[in-house]
DNA sequence: AACACTTCCGAAAACGTTTTCGTGTTGAAA
DNA sequence: TTTCAACACGAAAACGTTTTCGGAAGTGTT
């Protein structure tokens, strides 16, 4: 079991000193062509490779992301990281990657540990949780130091920073809309309490589509699921008795539980009822019907954060350029859930 | 924009030495209790935190494990990392993840940034590439300068390392035997290629399942799937005009190709025939009929992996204990896609 | 012979910690 | 008054780099 090697090691064995091993090794022109190619040789034979610990402490500098998700066991969250890996390993960065299981404190604890050195910049999309508190504490910290934070999907608005959204109003508008063209008259909306921003806005594009249609929002045809573990009986029974002939719901895993309540009681999707989702998964895209869906472009919105952050974090100390909100748009998958 | 506060700023305000700030903190008895309380309410005030980069270096322990997988966006090795986080966590670890998107290079890549002291260790599930070269290289190399290095899922059984997987043979087997269990005598396999280890065994649990019935395995009924992407195509192609009453497929989406195949030919699953897959993620719980499934308990593996890890990590760097091969239960989950 | 310039290399500081080893001051015992 | 232990603290080394600065040879110019 051979240590890693040093230029320590390096420069004893050459019987040199370290600061010329160093320089060798970086080309410089202090150094002579002779023991140049000797040093370097030396260092190719054994395989050396600086250690990025040292660098680390040396340059201020960790060359890796943070990024901190609600929950990796959806299917948005993935492609969103795929996304920031990509570019990220492109430029030559680390992804580190936590999650805060939707906890508060997770999030706080996760993001301390981060920020005390482990890493130059923050990914984030912010805990359910913490939306609900109102204590953004941590996030105001981070900044404050210097570390350059991009939030995505569920971002803050009281908070300044670089933010990678999508218009979940207009999506959810078009969403709808379409429902509408294909002659559907009353449109349920499944949708999140309203302190999970992105539920709220969804809901906002629901109604918006509703009014510039001249159609009139039915309280009676909106639910706000409470607890998303139970979701599924809720739906169920939201849905039974009522006539309706269009859903619209916030996430996959509504839209298809809609499709499962529909289908026991004996009511055809899409014949009888179309119904449109958010987020395109694999879900979506596999399930008998196939589910129309609002297309979120995950790897983009990944894409895009991790470049908005690269460049903070290149961008001379200087002055902290002005915040960037990408929007990055949605778009409409039609699939077998609605009808033609 | 405060930068972050250091041992030495503290000394510097307080007016004492580095050494007595730092063994204040640590609540050394060498520091009176008067300056000790001093420094440490100065400390609490402007929030002191120690770098972890220097901690580090100095220590020669990143307290952060290395987590290598193929591919993220598959429910798999989602649960999978949340089960790594989560022990991971407990104990005071972070993880870093990166991604080799199933590509030999990308692997040695990334693995070989990671272990200049960014990790302390290794948790990796091969890529295909890697298996098909046969080149490891890389993981000799990392095992050779102490690394721990514990190999979940597709492993190598040339490597010595600590590992941690199911029985995929026993697994297939019961799969297939409960398939002959409800009268399927025509059972279809729907497998990959040989150099994909699961793929391998899977396929070798469906052969021992047959013939410990007695029944005869017959070339035409399997089916091994070349290129992924179009697995579905191949998939439709196989299963048309055969006469088949059972399949068993080694992951969810063939499974589901397959049910989608015998919808098209006017065959109901399960009246006509029986399906069952390997992995139990989202989709087969949700899908319309849900399938019946061999349940590879993802978190649990991951969890066994970070638990196999750590204990290497802080075990004496005395005597490498001798390897361990954790083999995690699969077990059936009975759906709606078998008849009882 | 005196001087200036290159060329090549090493010493040392710095990044932020922890820890070992002194060392000066006190108070008490002899 | 001397001696010694206990106490409280500081200096310095170490982890592995990079970089600035200074200096010893060697070369060339008057």
């Amino acid at each position: 079991m051979k240590k890693k090697l040093t230029l320590k090691q390096i420069a004893k064995e050459l019987d040199v000193s370290v600061s010329t091993v160093s320089k060798a090794l970086r080309d410089s022109v202090e150094i002579s062509e002779d023991t140049r190619q000797k040093i370097k040789a030396f260092a190719k034979l054994y395989n050396y490779k600086p250690n990025n610990i040292a660098l680390s402490l040396k340059n201020k500098k960790t060359k890796t992301i943070g990024v901190i998700i609600p929950e990796i066991v959806h299917h948005f969250f993935t492609t969103v990281i795929s996304g920031i890996e990509q570019v990220a390993n492109e430029r030559g960065y680390n992804v580190i990657i936590v999650m805060s299981n939707n906890s508060f404190d997770k999030e706080v604890l996760n993001m301390e540990m981060l920020a005390n050195g482990s890493t130059d910049g923050f990914i984030l999309s912010v805990a359910k949780e913490t939306q609900q508190k109102g204590d953004y504490h941590h996030l105001l910290e981070v900044i404050n130091q210097g570390m350059p934070l991009v939030m995505f999907d569920r971002v803050i608005d009281e908070i300044e920073c670089d933010k990678v959204i999508i218009d979940d109003t207009i999506g959810a508008k078009e969403a709808v809309q379409h429902l509408i063209d294909i002659q559907c008259r009353n449109i349920a909306l499944i949708t999140t309490v309203d302190y999970v921003s992105v539920g709220k806005l969804r809901t906002q594009g629901y109604l918006e589509a509703l009014e510039e249609n001249g159609m009139q929002a039915n309280e009676e045809l909106i639910l706000k699921v409470e607890d998303f573990d139970h979701s599924e009986e809720e739906i169920k029974k939201f849905l039974s008795g009522k006539k309706i002939d269009g859903v619209f719901a916030v996430n996959e895993h509504f839209a298809i539980y809609a499709v499962k309540a529909f289908n026991e009681n004996g009511l055809k999707v899409p014949d009888d009822v179309s119904v449109v989702g958010f987020t395109n998964g694999e879900l979506s895209k596999l399930f008998i019907p196939s589910l129309t869906t609002v297309s979120q472009h995950g790897a983009e919105m990944g894409a895009q954060a991790a470049r908005l952050l690269i460049k903070k974090l290149e961008t001379e100390e200087g002055e902290d350029g002005p915040y960037e909100t990408i929007i990055v748009e949605t778009s409409l998958i039609q699939r077998n859930s609605t009808k033609r």
